[in-house]
DNA sequence: ACCGATAAGCTTTTT
DNA sequence: GCTTATCGGT
């Protein structure tokens, strides 16, 4: 263990062997937080703490997996095997699997995702006969979200006039009745939502005392990364568990707060030493990650913020290049210029892909970054988005899975009662809804006992219903034999999900099959990994929670070395040598929907001092001239953060004249000096709503001899299809291969008319539509 | 009940 | 631009 502490600084070693006692450690970016919080670990565990008494609560499965691994290498791998280390909701998903039942749930309670959640309330509005327009699916589960983080149940909700005003006031009086409804159909569901992982924590832990007292007693130290994010549920329930023993140890950073919108608060860490007594403060301010120019700039950036706790981050570290500004002149251009920067820099520096990462504020701006870096053949990997188990032919095969674990499931039992089709319609499924809420039974009690129920269904529906509930009950028994893998390869070949996916010959339902696959070698790896572990638990119901509570960043597979895309949200906690921070526009980011107050403006902020802070070496940034947004093309103005960067750090690099496009020059720069940038003050950008339709043209057809010197690649977009000719065998990302029968119009009016292998002709608009001449006429 | 065509929504971030 | 929801026809 010296050798270890040997490792540290001063300040970072103080924390670090306090074993007693409340302590907060206000870890600026790259500080080594997480050095620290693995060796107070293991140095705990080398003191003589029980590793059973250890909880250690992670942002990311993968941060707690990684720190696991790295504790194991310290202190030997059995003694690290009893930590209990995880993200909050998998951690208390765990706990609620083995004291739900004083609540009243069952141990296998299914966890509803988003979609879940959502869908259950989109079907509740629509049954209580409100108008879709007003009670917006979306905004109903943010709200009914909001107040689940706040701690505010159905009672309590109908104890707050001022939040009963609020919903009045948007027009959304029944709100209350939504949110009842919500609660129960997902208690009679037998299922939780991600919110009701906290919520009935909670619940469960000011309900009995005496589950309470087990708890605290059994995790004697806790310690809680990213504690700036932790929001009010997850508050009180650190609060309640360190009450006994007080040995908490809380690590974040307030300048990277920066999930407020899903309920995070950051009077949490800066109240902490109000909340226990003695509290040891410590700081670390020491970068080891990143250049003095980096350092600088973000330091630079954050000074803007008002709500902050002093602190002054400072690195040793070499000066480093200046942080690059780069204008671009479309989203494909800058796609063009990260890419082609990508190239040479790896080249010039003998640097591999993995140095490189590129972040963004949406995830619909990787669209345009992803097709340069594919036209370079750049290996890249994109974070986040839609993630794996959400997708339509996992999540079909899972939730089979699940209503074989938990008949009950409301939402999965809907999914998949008429998929593949066998002949049970949206009709037959209202009705069976109604006829459950009315007799106070799930749908599928109701389902095995439709004799005796007094139901509108004819006979022949009521066959295909009863073959439904005997092909859902061979799985039951089945699963009561066979492991996790057995079964769910044999409900893909039984249900039909096998040969509705053959009957898709089109590229994606090839990929679809893949998926399938591959989820099933999950499932596969999953369970050879428990065969190992001696207390090996019901397979299925512990792979099904795993990837209900799975994020994307978990579980790296394919080629390692790779260009990283992803949102800045996600780099959070990651560094690479090379960063590029794309998109830097007012309205984007900072992104429009967050510019209204301060506190939304300092978390933007507050998300670009993240974004900087992820570079070791170099950072860019870049922001565009105009942007395709919702399929129209709009004018862009600089971000209000490039200029609060102190120019010392900054080096802006603007193209030269003779490359601008003198129409964009007019519009947005006037008769400016062409090396002077003027910064927009806040205020939104203009849509561009008459010309939005001339623009493409001009700028992508008529102009791309001009703008070669500056996109020094291959294609620029437009020129490519030009070259169409009838007769041309061309391959389309999403129809897969075809022959073009008829060209018509020109410029940005040329559409083609392609006969695809599968059958279908399509007329596409050459303008947009990404064709990939595979044979000309010629050939 | 199923299929295709049309329209609406979307793009703020996630466990 | 894309993806999903809805509508209308069979």
């Amino acid at each position: 263990m010296e050798k270890y502490l040997s490792q540290l600084n001063e300040a970072q070693l103080a924390p670090t062997i306090q074993i007693d006692g409340p302590m907060i450690i206000i870890a600026g970016a790259g500080s080594g937080k997480t050095r620290v919080l693995t060796f107070r670990i293991a140095y705990l565990m080398s003191k003589g703490v029980d590793a059973f008494n250890i909880l250690a609560l992670t942002f990311t499965n993968k941060a707690a997996k990684e720190m696991k691994g790295r504790i194991a290498d310290i202190v030997g791998d059995g003694e690290a095997k009893n930590l209990w280390m995880g993200t909050f909701h998998s951690v208390f998903a765990k706990i609620l699997r083995f004291e739900g039942h004083h609540l009243g749930f069952p141990s296998n309670f299914t966890i509803y995702d988003t979609q879940d959640s959502q869908k259950l309330m989109g079907s509740i509005i629509k049954e209580m006969g409100l108008d879709k327009d007003i009670y917006k699916t979306k905004q109903v589960y943010s709200r009914i979200s909001s107040y689940k983080n706040s701690l505010v149940t159905v009672k309590a909700y109908y104890k707050n006039p001022e939040l009963m005003e609020a919903d009045a006031m948007a027009r959304r009086p029944r709100m209350g009745e939504i949110y009842k409804e919500y609660v129960e159909r997902c208690f009679k569901a037998g299922a939780m939502d991600f919110d009701d992982l906290l919520l009935r924590t909670n619940e469960l832990l000011t309900r009995f005392p005496a589950v309470l007292a087990q708890y605290q007693n059994r995790f004697r130290y806790i310690l809680v990364d990213e504690y700036q994010d932790t929001n009010h549920s997850q508050y009180l329930i650190v609060r309640a568990l360190a009450d006994r023993f007080q040995n908490i140890c809380v690590v974040g950073d307030d300048a990277q707060s920066i999930y407020a919108f899903r309920g995070a608060n950051i009077s949490n860490i800066l109240n902490f030493q109000k909340d226990y007594d003695g509290v040891n403060m410590y700081r670390l301010e020491q970068n080891y990650r990143s250049t003095k120019c980096i350092v600088g700039a973000a330091n630079s950036v954050i000074e803007h913020n008002k709500t902050k706790l002093d602190k002054i981050v400072w690195t040793a570290n070499d000066e480093g290049e200046k942080v690059k500004v780069h204008r671009a002149l479309t989203d494909g251009d800058e796609g063009r210029y990260v890419a082609s920067t990508i190239w040479e820099t790896k080249m010039n520096e003998q640097l591999h892909n993995s140095d490189f990462a590129v972040l963004y504020r949406t995830n619909a701006q990787s669209r345009a970054i992803e097709d340069a870096l594919r036209k370079r053949d750049i290996p890249y990997r994109i974070y986040g988005g839609l993630s794996f188990y959400q997708r339509k032919e996992i999540k079909d095969l899972t939730a089979y899975l699940r209503l074989i674990l938990n008949p009950s499931d409301e939402e999965a039992l809907k999914r998949v009662i008429n998929y593949p089709a066998r002949g049970i319609g949206q009709t037959t499924v209202d009705r069976l809804i109604v006829a459950a809420n009315g007799y106070g039974k799930t749908i599928f009690e109701v389902l095995k006992n439709l004799d005796s129920i007094d139901i509108n269904i004819n006979g022949g529906t009521k066959n295909k219903l009863r073959d439904f509930v005997t092909l859902i009950e061979s799985y039951q028994v089945m699963n009561q034999t066979a492991n996790a893998f057995d079964l769910a390869e044999h409900v893909t070949k039984t249900s039909g999900l096998i040969r509705e996916l053959n009957k898709d010959a089109t590229p994606e339902g090839v990929v679809k099959m893949d998926n399938v696959q591959e989820l099933l070698n999950g499932i596969k790896d999953f369970v050879e990994g428990q065969l190992e572990l001696a207390d090996a638990g019901d397979s299925l119901a512990e792979f099904l929670e795993d990837i209900a509570l799975a994020t994307d960043l978990d579980g790296d597979k394919g080629d390692p070395d790779h260009v990283a895309l992803m949102t800045i949200h996600l780099a959070k906690g990651l560094e690479f040598g090379h960063v590029f921070i794309v998109g830097l526009e007012e309205d984007l980011f900072p992104s429009g929907m967050s510019m209204n107050t301060r506190s939304e403006l300092e978390e933007e902020r507050r998300l670009f001092y993240v974004a900087l802070t992820r570079a070791e070496k170099q950072a860019y940034l870049t922001y565009t001239l105009s942007r395709y947004r919702w399929g129209k093309l709009i004018d862009a103005e600089p971000s209000r953060f490039i200029e609060e960067i102190d120019e010392e750090f900054v080096d802006i690099v603007t193209p030269l004249r003779e490359q601008r496009n003198p129409m964009l020059d007019q519009s947005i720069f006037g008769d400016i000096e062409p090396n002077r940038i003027r910064f927009a003050k806040p205020k939104t950008a203009k849509i561009l709503r008459k010309e939005s339709k001339k623009k493409p043209e001009k700028f992508q057809i008529s102009t791309p001899k001009k703008m070669k010197p500056l996109a020094d690649t291959e294609e620029v977009s437009g020129s490519f299809n030009t070259k169409l000719e009838v007769g041309n065998t061309v391959n389309h990302d999403r129809f897969g291969r075809g022959e073009v029968m008829t060209i018509e119009g020109t410029g940005a009016d040329a559409k083609a008319e392609i006969k695809f292998l599968n059958g279908d002709t399509k007329k596409l608009l050459l303008r947009f539509a990404k064709l990939e001449i595979l044979r000309t006429k010629q050939d």
